[in-house]
DNA sequence: AACGTACACTTAT
DNA sequence: ATAAGTGTACGTT
C-alpha cells in the first residue's frame, strides 16, 4: 500500500496529511501549501461539516505506538468538549506531565484530538501554534 | 499570587 | 544506566 500526501486548508492553515487507504501516519500544519488528496472524514472535519469524533486510524493508535493508551483515552473525549491533562492523567494511570509529553510528540494531530485536552486554568499549549488549537475548539463548539 | 516539588515517561548522553 | 526535559497539578509560603 502506498502512502499518499495531501492536503487541505483549515482556517488560515493548511492541514499536511500522510496516509494510507486504512490509517493515518502523519499530520502536520504550515501556513502554505498546495490542494492534494486527504481522507474524506478529514477534509469534511477542516471544513466543519463533519460534527463528530475522526473514526480514521493513527498509527499514534497502534499498540506499539508509545502513547497508544494515552492517544485512545484523548480519542474518547466527545467532539465539542474538552479534558485537562489530569483528567486524562487519571484516565490512564499516569501523571499530567506524561501526557503533555505525549500531546506533543503526537504524530497525527485532528485524528488524534489532542486539540481537545486543555490546562486545568486555560488553554494550554500547542504545537505549532496555539492559534490553531484556538480555532478548532472554537469551530467544534460553535452550532 | 508566586514558587517549589512530585508525578510518569521519553529521548539523548 | 543516568540525567534532563515536557503543552501540568497541587500544596505551601
Amino acid at each position: 500500500m502506498a502512502l499518499i500526501s495531501g492536503a487541505c486548508r483549515f482556517n488560515l492553515w493548511w492541514v499536511h496529511v500522510d496516509w494510507s487507504d486504512t490509517s493515518v501516519h502523519r499530520v502536520s500544519f504550515s501556513k502554505s501549501g498546495e490542494e492534494g488528496p486527504v481522507p474524506p472524514a478529514l477534509r469534511a472535519y477542516c471544513a466543519g461539516t463533519l460534527r463528530e469524533t475522526l473514526a480514521l486510524k493513527s498509527v499514534a493508535t497502534e499498540d506499539t505506538a508509545p502513547y497508544a493508551v494515552v492517544y485512545r483515552a484523548v480519542c474518547r473525549i466527545p467532539y465539542g468538549k474538552t479534558a485537562t491533562y489530569g483528567d486524562i492523567a487519571m484516565e490512564c494511570n499516569t501523571s499530567p506531565r506524561a501526557i503533555g509529553m505525549a500531546m506533543s510528540r503526537n504524530p497525527t494531530p485532528l485524528v488524534v484530538p489532542c486539540h481537545r485536552v486543555v490546562a486545568k486554568n486555560g488553554l494550554g499549549g500547542y504545537t505549532p501554534d496555539v492559534s490553531i488549537k484556538h480555532a478548532l475548539i472554537t469551530m467544534e463548539q460553535k452550532d
